[in-house]
DNA sequence: TCTTGACTCTCCTGTTGCTGGAAGGTGTAT
DNA sequence: ATACACCTTCCAGCAACAGGAGAGTCAAGA
């Protein structure tokens, strides 16, 4: 029988972690003198720490491991337990190494460039969408007001009002500067009938990189960079018509109001 | 200037979340309604937002980027604190295949041999330690009892007591069941005067692979079995004398004490 | 105008696996 | 007797929020 500290030397744990252990049931002392207090420990037991140990080298948590003690665990239920935390742990290594992947091109980006971008691009999840459009090909972007006009007047003669947020799609594989395949869009949440020209439809849930364009329209060349060269240094592809959300509209027409905010979204995989 | 409840929906990012930015100081609304409490954000506020996100993605800590985003930080501070990132970001990348592969020969060894074994290797770091020693070729392991009885007088006439648990050295490389080249050990605080026989040296500092076997020594070598089979399924190397630590040692001579508890330490690198 | 129902606020607790420290009791060697 | 190293319990703190209680706010519909 030897004392926490004796027992803390030999496995290395701290005694502080023995107490957290007793107290959770994990690893209880066998016997506890009854009037010090006093923790006191077989040296058998440090094959039970062992274990606890090893199964916390194998990504389980205290619980599960106190369950998996209790329960003389079955072959299968362990093997079941094991195939999650090879998941988990296969998850893990994915997202550590594009964080890697990240920071490298972090990297690269300042030592090539020698200044910070001031877009900064993020990954989310959008979810699915339902809009009503119009689509026709354009000389140049700013072109596409009146498509916004068609598109507005549509709804509003059917007194149906928008849901959420306008945003243009564009058709157009890859970035180019005429003769652009648009596509301007009012979310929806109730019903519309279509016409020729006006489409209902739905835009599947997707993942997009996206960034935030603050200014004015004539400038937002930059951020196309910005997001093109992200995608590429880390690895992306695009899957789908980009997005341009209009999130705090022009006030003038479409071009130069400086308090525009635009989000740009690409649907993208991982190449 | 959008309500939380929006500013969320638009960035996918939760107003709890968003509540302990502006907490954090990371991010404030731009205007707070005096008498509701209300939090008011701009559009644009989405781009320090991403900024944010970016950070965080990168592996910094909140605090961090409060100090990222007040400072107007230097390139330089920059390119050293991502620096660091790298290296944590490897160094967790390392970890978590590490631990894939540990899970993965588990779930090997339950498919081949259908059971779990009830040798459990952990890997932990041991001191330098300073002992007295005698070393020698003995036919086989069980006859070290007369080094033990040479070693212990030789402390015993020179008072001079153990400060911790005694243990062996096995200098051959790989398992061998005659002619083995053992050297008996007593950990040592003070100083002791060698002689022909009896040597005192240091062992250095080591990260060794360890498994504790609960029972008498006829059947130690089910440990030995076990271990080397954990170092060969998860890629280390023996890189030093094993040890066999006496942590409950026998009391009758060396042989059948059922409550010896034996400590396998493997001095380890990785492969 | 009243009533919903959807938002929003603050404040408190809980999460995980411990670490650190305070205040006080033990054990042993000098 | 007196150090000094140990041991005990209890409380706080970490990081980045999530969940929920209890109460106030806002816009739309009856």
């Amino acid at each position: 029988m030897i004392r926490i500290g004796d027992f803390s030397k030999l496995s290395r744990v701290s005694v502080k972690a023995l107490r957290y252990y007793d107290e959770m049931g994990l690893l209880k002392p066998v016997s506890v003198d009854r009037f010090t207090g006093y923790r006191l420990y077989e040296y058998s037991q440090l094959a039970v720490l062992n274990r606890i140990l090893a199964l916390k080298e194998l990504g389980f948590s205290l619980e599960e491991i106190g369950r998996l003690l209790d329960d003389g665990l079955s072959l299968e239920q362990m093997r079941g337990m094991l195939k999650l935390r090879q998941t988990e742990a296969h998850q893990r290594v994915r997202e550590e190494t594009e964080r890697l992947e990240r920071i490298e091109s972090r990297l690269r980006q300042i030592e090539q460039e020698n200044n910070m971008s001031k877009y900064d691009v993020v990954i989310k999840n959008v979810e699915a969408i339902k809009f009503a459009s119009v689509r026709d090909v354009v000389q140049t972007p700013p072109e596409q007001g009146p498509l916004w006009g068609e598109l507005e007047d549509y709804l509003a003669m059917r007194h149906v009002r928008p849901s959420g947020v306008c945003f243009t799609l564009y058709h157009d594989e890859g970035f180019k500067e005429r003769d652009c395949d648009v596509e301007v869009c009012e979310p929806l949440d109730g019903d519309l009938t279509e016409s020729t020209r006006i489409k209902v439809q739905t835009l599947p849930a997707a993942t997009v990189a996206c960034t935030i364009h603050n200014g004015p329209f004539v400038t937002i060349g930059e951020a196309y960079n910005a997001i093109g060269k992200w995608l590429d240094a880390n690895g992306y592809r695009i899957v789908g018509p980009s997005r341009e959300v209009y999130l705090n509209p022009a006030k003038d027409g479409i071009q130069n109001d400086p308090n525009t905010v635009t989000e740009l979204q690409f649907p993208i995989e991982k190449a």
